[in-house]
RNA sequence: GCCCAAGUGGCGGAAUUGGUAGACGCACAGGACUUAAAAUCCUGCGGUAGCAAUACCGUGCCGGUUCGAUUCCGGCCUUGGGCACCA
């Protein structure tokens, strides 16, 4: 007895744990391609339908891959450092490790469902020792790289998450976490040093399959500007003023100086009579919020009541401080072009500074004026030409400059890596030796953030008591532990070897698996995440760990899934819960639905109304395959030709990834042969054939409908079938015909039919119309239309 | 302010290179089957006029190029996203 009812719940149960025991991609003989979603953090929030979007995507790109002949590397892992398991752990009260093992345990469970072709045994967690023991490896190799240093600096502090933040995860001034404002706070941290990687972060963007917005968010990120550096000469001192500028063809123009009010200079060129109201403005300046600061509209500034001097034109240019200055871009000190910048001239303006016009007209096409013996040169030309003059006297060079700043990579907090490094008196700062990593995390009760900014770490003395590895002296432990980061920008690496405790991963096994071919995520990681990891593979490349320089070859971005308008959070209520749906209508259904819902790198809002076509459509092609198997009929050309196109259709649009169209596509085709079936019969091979390209979309389905034909062995086993063009061709095809481009008629003939002969069947359609009227030109397009242009 | 996307029926969306706008699906309406319902199947479904054949209009707005424009060009409008005093 067949079962001829679609029963999705047995089905995909039966299929689930016959993948268990008997695993489809096992080959490691193929060719391999590795296609990676990026890993999720284990927070306390069930996952819902947005996140399946992407993990979707990627398993059926995976599952094609198979079909395609290659070996497939698919793996899944935790990304369960910091701060969002940290807190989630505190507002709950259960200490990180049990919140993390309690929620990864939830979360995979919830994966489950999606019946991705994951590797479990490849199953990875940041937080395990025998993971973070390489993270702090790569840490120790940056350290005596000279990439790692410690500095004490004015950082971006959250106070209500009670830590230091990168200059990337300060969001329009408030905490990319938390949302709340962000302040400046002094604190030693430990620095690493990406700037020493802006050029090759910035030029190897351009090999790169990545979708163009990512890397432009890069390459603006990085920030790359040409320019000069020029010292100014201050009276009565001798220090000197240095700028950066990209216009050194206005320097006649400068007619004053604004330094950052974090500059080093600032107190030693406030005046007497000035410097009271210069500390006012920098202890202003210090505590004000960024978010504060940005709000501001009005220039603000005080005069320090020294005078530096113009190095061409000799002009005394007045000294100030104001907040439209950065500290840490270019060197913290500008020559104010009034003339022609506009915030130098609302400053100019506000407080009654001398403005002179240098370039006439002031724009691109413009050249030089009030300018000596430069007068008359092209923007272009004075930009070279001042520059040589000031290198020549000493006092300028051609300069580039970055906004990429160092990454401020040492956390307050508990749940981190620990930094492998101690603080010795006599030795300084020594890093913990290689055969004695991992430096464990130590289990303790409170790990509460403290309110001074110093690590919860600091409080367990007899952790941070230790000797020193080269003197054998009393020392004592760094306390900051590692930013979430740190796993995340080398873990696709690992899932290679996941079991290595040698070596980060065998050479071998690096050359053959990596790099990533396919990865798949949210654009939320832009910057942050992808730049992280592009910096690490980079330096990894340089110790010679891997032959590679770029970890993600081709890189795809799937859109968010939004309800009611807003992104999907549980913070916001609005979430669906994927576990519901699979109940009613089985995994096969939500994962075509996913597909369905729009192309997959736009955002798409959730609404469930076309969940129930997509069912049908699984049931409607189930009954097909039912209906017809064991009374299939000879292949006639007919059939040859609707399947040819079947393959054709899923295979470019899946090329495309344009996975919505695909699945109308496999709606459009069941309907089309189930039409045929009913007149003419179905023929095998057009039954198997649907069957093996459903099977990346739809696994468990394909799976059974491939046991219905007559198989005893997983679908997955089978070649994504080959279409043949000349076979696809109809014998007649539509014409349209047109007049003045208006369509007229459609008339059908031979696919072969010459130009002349559907000229004149054209003609004959709209004999009627053409009475009075004279042909002036005749546009034939082959295959497609006919147009008469009529007078 | 700057940069990047997007704007198509009641709804989600489709449309190779400039070549039949609205595929596929949802919703809706009518019908078949049924004692009835569910499920399933069939038909219709952009707007206006018309019994109809058909005609005209129609892809955010205004204009242009072209035999022909959702597609290309110029200028706007709206929405979403990114950056934001970067010298």
């Amino acid at each position: 007895m067949q079962e001829r009812k679609y029963n999705f719940r047995q089905i995909e149960q039966k299929w689930r744990k016959n993948w268990e025991e008997r695993p489809v991609n096992t080959d490691t003989t193929r060719p391999k391609f590795y296609c990676l979603d990026m890993f999720p953090y284990p927070s306390g929030d069930a996952l819902h339908v947005g996140h399946w979007r992407g993990y979707v995507l990627s398993d059926v790109l995976a599952r094609q891959k198979l079909l395609q002949g290659y070996h497939v590397l698919h793996p899944m892992g935790w990304d369960a450092f910091g701060l969002p398991a940290e807190n989630f752990a505190i507002q709950n009260n259960i200490h990180p490790e049990e919140a993390t093992k309690t929620n990864i345990a939830k979360m995979k469970a919830q994966l489950m469902d999606i019946a991705a072709l994951y590797d479990w045994d490849l199953e990875l967690s940041t937080t395990d020792p025998a993971f973070y023991k390489w993270t702090q490896w790569i840490f120790v190799q940056m350290f005596k790289h000279g990439l790692a240093y410690e500095k004490e600096m004015p950082l971006n502090w959250c106070p209500a998450c009670k830590v230091v933040l990168a200059n990337e995860e300060v969001v329009a001034g408030a905490c990319e976490r938390c949302g709340g404002a962000s302040t400046k706070k002094n604190l030693r941290q430990w620095m690493l040093k990406i700037t020493a990687y802006a050029e090759r972060l910035l030029n190897d963007l351009n090999g790169l399959d990545w979708p163009d917005k990512v890397k432009k968010m890069q390459a603006d990120w990085i920030g790359k500007s040409y320019g000069a550096k020029i010292d100014f000469e201050i009276e009565g001192h001798d220090e000197k003023i240095t700028v950066f500028t990209t216009r050194p063809d206005t320097l006649f123009g400068a007619t004053f100086m604004v330094l950052a009010p974090e500059h080093e200079l600032v107190l030693k060129l406030a005046t007497e009579d000035k410097r009271a109201e210069a500390e006012q403005y920098i202890k202003d300046a210090g505590t004000i919020s960024n978010v504060d600061r940005m709000a501001k509209k009005d220039k603000t500034g005080v005069f320090l009541g020294s005078y530096a001097v113009n190095p061409v034109s000799g002009q005394r240019l007045q000294i100030w401080i104001s907040d439209y200055v950065l500290a840490d871009y270019g060197t913290g000190a500008i020559m104010c072009v009034p003339g022609h910048d506009e915030r130098d001239f609302e400053f100019a303006t506000k407080f009654g500074l001398p403005i002179i016009q240098v370039i006439d007209p002031p724009d691109d096409t413009g050249v030089m004026i009030n300018s000596d013996k430069f007068n008359g040169l092209t923007v272009a030309e004075g930009k070279e030409a001042v520059t040589a003059e000031l290198a020549a006297r000493g006092i300028g060079e051609k300069t580039t400059n970055y906004k990429l700043r160092d990454w401020v990579f040492s956390r307050q907090r508990y749940w981190g890596e620990p930094i492998p490094l101690i603080h010795c008196d006599a030795c300084g700062v020594v890093p913990v030796p290689e055969d004695q990593l991992p430096v464990t995390l130590p289990h303790v009760d409170s790990y509460q953030p403290t309110d001074t900014g110093d690590s919860p770490l600091a409080l367990i003395t007899d952790w941070v008591n230790t000797t020193c590895p080269t003197c054998d002296q009393a020392a004592k432990r760094e306390t900051n532990t590692m930013p979430q980061w740190a796993g995340s920008s080398w873990y696709f690496l690992r899932y290679a070897d996941v079991n290595n405790d040698k070596e980060l991963i065998n050479p071998e096994i690096m050359k053959k698996v990596l790099p990533v071919d396919y990865y798949v995520g949210g654009i939320e990681h832009a910057v942050l995440h992808l730049l992280y990891a592009r910096f690490y593979t980079k330096f990894l490349y340089d110790i010679g760990v891997v032959d590679f320089v770029e970890p993600f070859t081709k890189l795809f971005n799937q859109g968010m899934i939004n309800k009611d308008g807003k992104k999907m959070s549980k913070s916001k209520g609005n979430t669906v819960s994927p576990d519901d749906i699979v109940g009613k209508y089985g995994s096969d259904t939500l994962r075509l639905y996913e597909l369905f819902i729009g192309p997959p790198e736009m955002d798409a809002e959730w609404n469930e109304n076309g969940i129930e076509g997509v069912f049908r459509f699984l049931n409607k092609l189930w009954k097909f395959v039912a209906d017809n198997t064991g009374k299939a009929v000879k292949t006639t050309p007919r059939h040859e030709q609707l399947r040819h196109k079947l393959i054709y259709d899923i295979t470019t649009r899946m090329d495309n990834l344009s996975a919505n169209t695909v699945v109308s596509g496999f709606m459009e085709h069941t309907n089309k042969l189930t039409d045929m079936a009913r007149a003419d019969g179905m023929d095998k091979e057009t039954i198997e054939t649907i069957i093996i390209l459903l099977a990346p979309f739809a696994p468990h389905m394909a799976e059974e409908l491939w046991e219905m034909t007559g198989h005893n062995t997983s679908v997955f086993h089978q070649s994504w079938p080959q279409y043949d063009e000349t076979k696809m061709a109809e014998d007649t095809i539509t014409i349209v015909v047109q007049m003045n481009g208006k369509l007229r008629e459609n008339i059908h003939v031979a696919a072969d039919a010459a130009k002349d002969d559907v000229l004149a069947a054209a003609k004959v359609s709209v004999a009627g119309r053409l009475e009075g009227l004279t042909i002036v030109k005749e546009i034939y397009v082959p295959g497609r239309l006919v147009n008469f242009v009529v007078k």
